[in-house]
DNA sequence: AATAAATATTAGTATGTGCTAACTTTATTT
DNA sequence: AAATAAAGTTAGCACATACTAATATTTATT
C-alpha cells in the first residue's frame, strides 16, 4: 500500500480563512486599523458572520486578540497569508503573461483561482513568471515591501512634476470599474505621467499621461503611488 | 450606481456537483451502469453522502432518475458537465504547455483548478493553447469524442502487432502512481510501441516501448487506448 | 453629560457537505 | 429457496459558512 502523504495543501486554511487572512496581512502592513467591522466591509459579509469567524481563527491558531482588543496575526497566521498573497500575485502574472487576460481583469479571476494552487504550482510559476516582487498591479509580494517603500501617492505631487506610474493599491483593485478606467486611460504601473493640475475644492486631480488628460478624484488617486521622475 | 453583472460563474454549481456530473458524464459517455455506488468509490465518500447529494443534484435539475432506477444527466446537466471537464483538460494543457507541470502531476492539480477557471479565462486557455480536441492523456473533450473512437484497448491488440499509444482512460488519470509509472516507461499519448507478448495466466501484457520493455498488468492495460501502426 | 453613531455580540436559523450505525432492499450465488 | 453479497436509505450528528433580528458596548459628537 502506498501511504497517502499529507502535502501542504491539505493542512492550509479554508478558502474563506485565506480570504480573511490576506486582508488582515495587508491591513497589518499598512498600519491601519485591524477591527471586524473593516473585514465585514472587505468580504461583503454580515458583521456576525465576521465575529464567528473569527472565533474560529482564534480557536485554530491564526489569529490572536490582545484581550479581547485589536486583531494581530500569529506567526502561523503570518505564513498563511503571504502564502496566499503570493499565490495570488503569481496566479495574475499567469494569466496576464500566458493568457493574455486584460490587466484591469486578473485580480478578480486570481481571487478565485488562488486557493487551488499547490506548492507544486507555486514553484513552477515562480521559476515560468521570473521570480517577481511586484504584481501586476506594482503591489509587492510578502518579503518585497521595500520595493515599494519609496514610492507615494499621487496626491503627495506637486502640479508640473513628472512622475512614473508604480502602484495601484490592493484596496483600488477591490474595484473592477475603477481597474477598467485606469487601463483605459493607460495609468498602470511603469506609465510616464505629469500631474497637470490639483483642485482642492473639487478634490480632483489632473494627470497628463500620454496625449490624454485625465481626472482623479481624491479618494482614487491615495491609492496610486508613483515615482518621481529622475531629473 | 454599476448594476452587478450575474454572470455565468455564479449560476455554476458547487465544486462538489461538479465533480459527481463529471464523473456521471463520463460513465454515460462510456455506457457503464450508473449507480451510486460507483460514485461513492470514485469520490471516496461514504455511501449516505451519495444518497443525499444525489438528492440534492435531482432537486436542482441538474440529474433524472427514472422512477428510481438509473440516474441520467439532464441537459442541463450535461451542459455543466462538459464545462468543467472542458475547463479540466484545458487546465491540464495550461499546466503541462506554460507552466511545465510533469504531465504525470497535471491531472491531480487540475482537478482543483477546474473550478475556479471563469468563462472568460476558458476562452483565453482555448486562443491560447491551440483549440484542442484532446487533454494531454488522450480523452476528448465533449463533443470529441469520434477523435477518439476509432482507438482500441491495448489489451485487443495481438502480439507483434506495432501500435501507437493514444490515450490513457480518465479512470486511470485517479491513479498518480500508474500515471507516473507510465511517465517514466514513455507510455505517453504518441508514443510508438509494440507488443511483444501477452500473458492470459500472468494476465500481462509487455509492450516494447523505445529500447525498453514493460509489462502491463490487464485491469491497467484496458485502459490505455492505441492506434494500430498504419502499415 | 447626553445623544448619536459605530462596532460587536448573542441567539436562532439555514444550507452544503461530510460522517457512522443500523436497517432495508435488491441481486447473485450456492 | 435460502443464504450471501451488494446497494441503497434513514436517522442522527458535526462543522463551516452564511443570514436576520435584537441587544450590548464603545466611541464620537453635540
Amino acid at each position: 500500500m502506498t501511504q497517502p502523504i499529507k502535502t501542504q495543501t491539505d493542512s492550509r486554511p479554508t478558502p474563506t480563512i485565506e480570504d480573511y487572512l490576506a486582508i488582515l496581512y495587508v491591513m497589518e502592513r499598512d498600519g491601519d486599523e485591524v477591527i471586524a467591522a473593516r473585514l465585514a466591509e472587505s468580504l461583503e459579509v454580515a458583521p456576525p458572520t465576521v465575529t464567528m469567524t473569527l472565533k474560529r481563527m482564534e480557536r485554530d491558531g491564526w489569529i490572536a486578540t490582545e484581550q479581547g482588543k485589536d486583531i494581530r496575526l500569529t506567526p502561523k497566521g503570518c505564513e498563511a497569508a503571504s502564502s496566499v498573497i503570493r499565490r495570488h500575485m503569481l496566479t495574475e502574472w499567469m494569466l496576464a503573461r500566458m493568457l493574455k487576460v486584460p490587466w484591469s481583469r486578473v485580480h478578480a479571476e486570481a481571487d478565485q483561482i488562488e486557493h487551488t494552487i499547490s506548492d507544486e504550482i507555486e514553484t513552477q510559476m515562480r521559476a515560468n513568471l521570473d521570480d517577481p516582487q511586484l504584481c501586476p498591479h506594482g503591489n509587492p509580494l510578502p518579503g518585497y515591501e521595500y520595493v515599494a517603500a519609496g514610492w507615494l501617492p499621487i496626491t503627495d505631487v506637486l502640479p508640473g512634476e513628472k512622475i512614473i506610474i508604480r502602484r495601484i493599491h490592493e484596496t483600488a483593485e477591490e474595484n473592477p470599474d475603477l481597474l477598467e478606467f485606469l487601463e483605459t486611460n493607460g495609468i498602470v504601473p511603469g506609465a510616464a505621467a505629469e500631474v497637470t493640475e490639483v483642485l482642492f475644492f473639487n478634490q480632483t486631480l489632473t494627470l497628463q499621461v500620454r496625449d490624454c488628460k485625465v481626472a482623479l478624484g481624491f479618494p482614487t488617486a491615495r491609492y496610486i503611488y508613483v515615482e518621481k521622475f529622475p531629473r
